[in-house]
DNA sequence: CTGAAAGCGCTTACAG
DNA sequence: CTGAAAGCGCTTACAG
């Protein structure tokens, strides 16, 4: 069943149904009437497989990524980066390009923005790191009718945004549930914020969040000491803190970026006993520390498959105008020692 | 770059390329050499796209499923199942096709293996529960050379066999490490077979070595006490498991199956404290005492995605002799009450 | 053994 | 406003 037979059906040319699908200008309101009956009555969809086939070699659909600099600050962003290129890989035949637009602070952030708007893309994968200077992106893109996809985190902006993420506050209480496992109610409970360069982010206080949110929710009031340290101040150790290492009890360490394998030094150094630690990402260290068994719990955020999953949604937003992946939960998923897989 | 350049570069027809690609007889070897040349030198791949195109209306591909009768005591397989159709609703424009036929034992299997072998079929996508019959299936798929994916469970077969599932030694690992993580070394540990008419399945085995392995690996000699039980007899209690009851340490329970729900009003009965309670699936019961907290952790073996994978790996390998994802391993996936996401 | 033509379902100029 | 034809990359009869 396709546009052949519509077109038999409804007494019209194969070219005049393409139009009516495409609701491109010059038909007759009648004519679209009588073609949209046939589809509605047939329940026709395009089979877009054969409608790319021509498109792929003439007209290819070009995402724009605008992602961070990817060095040692962030080599975090070479997974999601890897995992838009294996979407364009299996993407191929279909005629999907993407082009990379790298920034490394806001000034850097809108200059790639500027450089993206001069060319003609057909959707934006990006990262809600500057509020601001997203919101201009958006409201661009906006008037141009261009999707845009935020992967990491979400941040509130002024509609019309999409994100693939995790949900931190759940991360977060999850974080709560597996350290209180093992701290239980008679330990103490740090929440430790590495601020960057940008302060601290809004996916961390969000973990945060959550954190103290599973204490309410089993009804413990338990001690939590929240850090906020910069991360070149790390190893600076407050008085409340030093008391707090002293003591007998179990000790829950809860970093809620992807820097936890810098805990373990510091605590050696003050000698601090009977500590159990969970932070984020699988990074080298961090994994390197989950397996000497320093780290007790890592969570991943699949930054591979975000990037993966941009790419996806948006060609079938772009082909077949289906939104509902535009928007995506990535589970929190736990990890131990034991089932650390490839990233 | 397709096969018109190739043609055109190579003197001959598309015809002709195209029988080389396919390795058809018919081509002179001198042509076929001089064809393959240029294919190397260009780097040309085929584009399985286009080459469906006019195929997925005329020749589909067509494979047959082969699972456990979706009833109440196997209600699980109805999401392996639900997986196939999802990735057959994707792969609809490329002609992909599936017919189901269910088992109830080992006599139904061997009845619907025959129906299956004297239809046409592209692939075969089973499940490993009758060795016997299992090596039969593989030897008739292999004399027509079809390929067989085994879902859920891996057993040693004769040869040729695929299989999507999850390590049960490492899940078995996993639930070792997490259980010990509530219940520590002054804790006492059950390990329950829940024995179904089949006996005791080989991935339950896997799993309690697992677990076994677990407190190996971080040198604890601690009490472990494996307890077989068929179905009807769950609630009968030996008396060993009497006195471990009574004591007064903590007790981590290791169900090896999907049916941990049964625990909790077990332990209520006999009135059991301090305990915990991990185990595999989740199903409707488990969730909800995964919820109420009388279960601890569940562990996911994504059977919905078991079934999309086995699909999708049979589509590009019988359309792109792309092998390299019929084998895979599922990760071990870790649900507590707050990360529980649609499944 | 090889080539030329028709066709898969759709899109794009072009003609009227 | 509408239709007929060419073409996307490949496969399949058919002719020689």
């Amino acid at each position: 069943m396709g546009i052949k037979q519509i077109a038999k059906l409804a007494n019209v040319s194969i070219g005049t149904v393409d139009r009516v699908i495409h609701k491109r200008v010059g038909v007759s309101k009648e004519t679209e009437r009588k073609v949209l009956k046939i589809i509605e009555e047939t329940g026709y969809v395009k089979n877009t497989t054969a409608s790319r086939l021509k498109l792929a070699s003439v007209k290819k659909i070009k995402i724009a990524i605008l992602i961070p600099e990817i060095k040692n600050k962030w080599s975090y962003w070479k997974l999601p980066k890897k995992g838009t290129a294996e979407a364009v890989e299996e993407l191929r035949e279909m005629g999907v390009k993407v082009v990379y637009h790298e920034f490394s602070d806001s000034g850097s952030f809108a200059d790639q923005r500027a450089a993206i708007f001069q060319k003609e893309y057909d959707g934006i994968v990006t990262v809600p790191f500057f509020g601001k200077e997203c919101n201009v992106l958006l409201k661009l893109a906006k008037s141009k009718n261009i999707p845009v996809v935020f992967l990491d985190t979400e941040i509130p902006l002024e509609g019309g945004a999409y994100f693939i993420r995790q949900n931190s506050n759940i991360a977060g209480m999850v974080a709560g549930r597996l350290l209180h496992g093992l701290v239980g109610k008679d330990g103490r409970y740090f929440i430790v914020n590495i601020l960057n360069d940008m302060g601290i982010q809004v996916n961390n206080k969000q973990r945060e969040d959550g954190f103290r949110k599973f204490f309410k929710s089993i009804n413990e009031e338990l001690p939590v000491l929240t850090i906020n340290h910069p991360l070149n101040e790390v190893f600076k150790v407050s008085k409340e803190m030093e008391t707090w290492f002293k003591g007998d009890y179990r000790k829950g360490i809860f970093v809620t970026n992807s820097r936890a394998h810098l805990i373990p030094d510091l605590l050696k150094e003050y000698d601090v006993q009977n500590t159990f630690v969970l932070g984020f990402d699988l990074n080298k260290q961090n994994l390197k520390y989950l397996r000497n068994g320093k780290i007790d719990f890592l969570i991943n955020q699949q930054p591979k498959y975000q990037g993966y999953a941009a790419i996806k949604s948006l060609f079938n937003f772009l082909t077949k105008q289906d939104a509902s992946e535009l928007n995506l939960d990535i589970p929190v998923e736990i990890i131990v020692k034991e089932n650390i897989a490839d990233v």
